[in-house]
DNA sequence: TTGTATGCGTTATCAC
DNA sequence: GTGATAACGCATACAA
């Protein structure tokens, strides 16, 4: 089983190296005879080009560009941070220079600035979080136009030309989270959906969500479905409210990681009747999650989304490999029990 | 952010390549000045060596055997040789040659033979399911002995100077079951543990679920934890008995993947009342999933296993790089709404 | 103690 | 059309 070279296969071609590689990469040029001595070699032989010469051949320096929020605003974002760091320290050896740029979750014209700036560095690639549609199309094209080529991650929009998504499928996840909802409540119950800090600007991302709660609830039927939009500020002066007019509510899902400004007020005003499913393993919903104040989380592995974003990117510039269209990460079931199974060590 | 290559350094430093070569590598004959000259520069600038170049330098052949069980004789193992084949596909291009090879998973004797096999044709590396404990012991010493780098997956034994194992663990993972199996049953149950088709060899295995399962439930107090051993073929005949001699039976816990067999007979005898946990996505569970017979699966994720097992060994050969002494796999919780997020597309 | 030359496999260039 | 030759970055054998 040993690997051959072009040098092997123009021996026993009895050409040249420079032939071999004429018609390995079909360049023209070539004699019918020494063509088919060639041929016929490697109809004999499995040749596959080793990817390490060919890569150090180019010698380029690639570079990488991630845009995304500002971990410090939003805790979710911190396990995508560390995703970019590890890259960096994985690739670097390997000439790919990767740097990431954060951008003001709240404001739209930041994300615009952001990627402005990004683009005047003309990198090779970039790997977004496109929370805002409009603006998200805009950038986009403007990558486009200036042949940089661009990955997303998180969350999917249906944008012409763009492909290369890592993420989840988050009608799914909606479901999901809606299965282990009528696993822990009693027949028939009310179910809150609630929304924490969700605009209309980033909608798209929980509507799906919700959208896929519901759709499993109907099939069941005779469940009631509210939703609930609300500020995080606003939590503990109308939360009370709410439940009080919703008599018999028995679960709540939140639609985002920040569950745990829910399960605070929940826990707070000792109302663990209640049942709650929320997203991601911050450090404040692994407390509650181990109080069992929050029942399940579903992991939506940002950390793998930018990783795996990155790496997609690394092999197609090194390896020349094919970018995958929709990388749909499998949707973690989390509890107090197997939690720590997903933690590093 | 330039790449500084050794060339670079030299110049810089205003000595040769060599010269750098010698203090980086630590390889002494460097007079203090040009030690110190060296020295300067690297501090000032971050060197990392291109990795493609160092290991194309190399340019060995790297051969790697992976000895498991056939699985022709037990589902479970398909994903795993299915890992194998990416692995090949995938690290073939880098001059790793990998090949498998299969023994009797009843015989600890086909065991032994494969592994002479092997033994004798001198690999750099196996990767081994070590499923008996004597056998392996003995195996592993060989390779020992003749400097074969040795990893396992699936089981992890204890055993001297074995490192390097990708897995999961097993007595969280039958904690896991049992909270799941709480969750799904009335207070103070009785519950079963069926262990099928499992002698003393791999007894371990079982075992260290078992005692995990047993543990969640000692905590909580109150339920009824029996254990059943089984062998496939009797199933038919016999499970109707147990079930019968233990009235208000409401959970059985699987502690392999063969949890088909009992899902069938549950079927059969219209038992559905009784809730059903066990392992893996195989295409039979995978049916009484989606029928709601089986209730939860864990994932072990057998192909991840061998695809890490063996990308932590081409690593370490292509680029230096450290194998984890232990690398233990998210345990996942599968139900009949997140299946297919797991499935190949 | 130092520097230079060579080769790993692939590819691009340049004479012939 | 063809076949030498150089270069990518690193490591090493060898010459100075």
């Amino acid at each position: 089983m040993k690997k051959y070279t072009i040098k092997d296969i123009a021996e026993l071609a009895g050409v040249s190296k420079g032939t071999v590689d004429r018609v390995i990469h079909k360049r023209g040029k070539v004699s019918a005879k020494a063509y088919e001595k060639v041929n016929a070699v490697l109809n004999e032989i499995d040749y596959k080009p080793n990817l390490l010469a060919r890569s150090l051949k180019n010698t380029k320096e690639y570079h990488i560009c991630v845009v995304l929020p500002d971990y410090k605003e939003d805790a979710f974002w911190t396990p995508c941070f560390e995703g970019i760091q590890e890259a960096i320290n994985e690739y670097s050896s390997f000439g790919i220079f990767i740097e990431y740029y954060f951008f003001d979750l709240m404001q739209p014209s930041s994300f615009l600035e952001v990627h402005k700036k990004v683009l005047g560095l003309l990198p090779n690639a970039v790997l977004l979080a496109p929370l805002f549609y409009k603006e998200t199309v805009k950038v986009v094209a403007n990558y486009n136009n200036a042949n940089i080529l661009v990955s997303k991650f998180n969350n999917q929009l249906d944008i012409e030309n763009s492909k290369n998504f890592v993420g989840q499928d988050l009608f799914k996840s909606g479901r999901i989270a809606a299965s282990l909802m009528k696993e822990i409540t009693s027949k028939n119950a009310t179910i809150a959906i609630i929304n924490i800090d969700e605009d209309s600007n980033n909608a798209i991302y929980v509507q799906e969500k919700e959208k896929g709660f519901r759709s499993y609830f109907n099939e069941i039927g005779n469940y009631t479905i509210v939703t609930w939009n609300c500020k995080q500020q606003n939590i503990d002066d109308t939360l009370g409210d709410f439940i009080d007019n919703h008599s018999g509510l028995a679960g709540i899902f939140v639609t985002t990681s920040k569950v745990y400004k829910i399960a605070a007020f929940i826990k707070n005003k000792q109302l663990a009747h209640i049942k709650i499913i929320g997203y991601d393993l911050l450090d404040e919903n692994i407390k509650y999650l181990n109080q069992h104040i929050i029942h399940f989380l579903i992991h939506q592995n940002p950390k793998k989304q930018v990783y795996l974003g990155l790496t997609y990117l690394v092999e197609h510039f090194l390896f020349n490999r094919e970018i995958p269209a929709k990388s749909l990460l499998p949707i973690d079931i989390i509890t107090a029990e197997n939690l720590d199974t997903y933690l590093e060590v």
